[in-house]
RNA sequence: CGCGGGUUGGAGCAGUCUGGUAGCUCGUCGGGCUCAUAACCCGAAGGUCGUUGGUUCAAAUCCAGCACCCGCAA
């Protein structure tokens, strides 16, 4: 039995915990995530999906506000004896004294292939930068931005039409086995972490509002490379009479019309004029809505044009 | 008590301010035109206007409560 502890937020990590914990070669002696916060609409206090689970498990939770400070916490989970951390999304950025905790090593998992993508939002990146592949890596967590050895690495290839939806679907399902692989690995040492080449280092920063508002100018492949990247979380928009309308599907088209104009209307959507082609609308979110064919959007709003 | 938008035939909307016959575009069904059509023409079906209560001669519309959906912000 390797024994861990389980670092993560957000859902992403989900089914990973959720693997690990059922695993019989890995047992999860704790879970750590953020705090409960107020969020969402209403502000109202909302746990972690990863909590949730814990809870709903049975497995030690603790929650510190910033594990770095809390030495208490700390001396807790040194008390579990822990073979390996893991951290998956977690949120928190760890320092030396908690990197030291495990008997062996704390490894991350990072949704892109290193040195590429260190940092926030690599499976967006990818889609959007228009990369054909993209991959998981497990790595040797050290101090600094997603920069330890790599364990192993999974390449993961991506179709015109992929979307964030699809990619992160796939990575969640592959991420469990590849987790469970490097531990063992790691414990047996069959496994030796090899150093990051330097070649195609880039960090991906957070994705900033300005980025996800489309802007017409730009020609039709980058805005559906950047709609797929980013469809429902947060959405690429734009502003159609005062109203935010979230894009989230479309098919670049052959065609040619002034940037954002309306050029043609079909059963499969609505064609915008783009710097380059045809964007075609398949489906929308227009503020206040939800989801609809871009056709039925154009169809409440042809009256007031 | 974070701010705001929404709920009207199957879909998307207008109508609400200023109470008085349920409207538009699409879809569906039937018919016509056409070599043909997702195009065009004619016709039909389909709604207790989210829910509960209040005001009124009269409520989709005004007032109060409730439910559900969504955007922003965190």
């Amino acid at each position: 039995m390797i024994k861990i502890v389980f670092f993560g937020t957000p859902d992403i990590g989900l089914k990973s915990l959720e693997y690990l914990h059922k695993s019989d070669k890995i047992e999860v002696l704790a879970v750590v995530t953020q705090p409960d916060k107020p969020a969402g609409r209403g502000h109202k206090l909302q746990m972690s999906p990863i909590k949730t689970f814990a809870l709903e498990n049975n497995l030690p939770v603790f929650q510190p506000k910033s594990i770095r400070k809390e030495p208490e916490i700390q001396e807790k989970l040194k008390k579990l004896e822990p073979d390996f951390f893991v951290t998956f999304a977690f949120g928190q950025i760890l320092s030396q004294e908690v990197l030291d905790i495990p008997k062996y090593e704390t490894i991350n998992l990072h949704a892109s292939l290193l040195p590429k993508y260190r940092g926030a939002n690599p499976i967006q990146r990818a889609i959007i930068n228009g990369d054909k592949e993209t991959g998981i890596c497990t790595m040797i967590t050290e101090l600094g931005l997603d920069c330890g050895d790599i364990c192993q690495k999974l390449v993961i290839p991506i179709s015109d039409t992929m979307n964030c939806e699809q990619l992160w679907e796939e990575i969640s399902l592959k991420s469990p086995k590849m987790i469970e692989e490097t531990l063992i690995g790691l414990k047996n040492s069959t496994l030796k972490p090899v150093k990051q080449c330097e070649d195609g280092l880039c960090t991906a920063g957070k994705l900033t509002k300005e980025e996800c508002k489309i802007d017409w100018s730009k020609s039709n492949k980058d805005l559906h490379n950047l709609v797929r990247g980013i469809c429902r979380s947060p959405s690429a928009y734009f502003n159609f009479n005062g109203k935010i309308i979230k894009v989230i599907e479309t098919i670049p088209v052959n065609g040619d019309g002034q940037s954002g104009q309306i050029i043609n209307v079909s059963k499969d959507g609505v064609d915008i004029g783009c710097g380059e082609g045809l964007l075609r609308l398949v489906k929308v979110k227009p503020e206040g809505k939800g989801e609809m064919p871009a056709k039925d959007w154009y169809n409440g709003i042809k009256n007031q044009l």
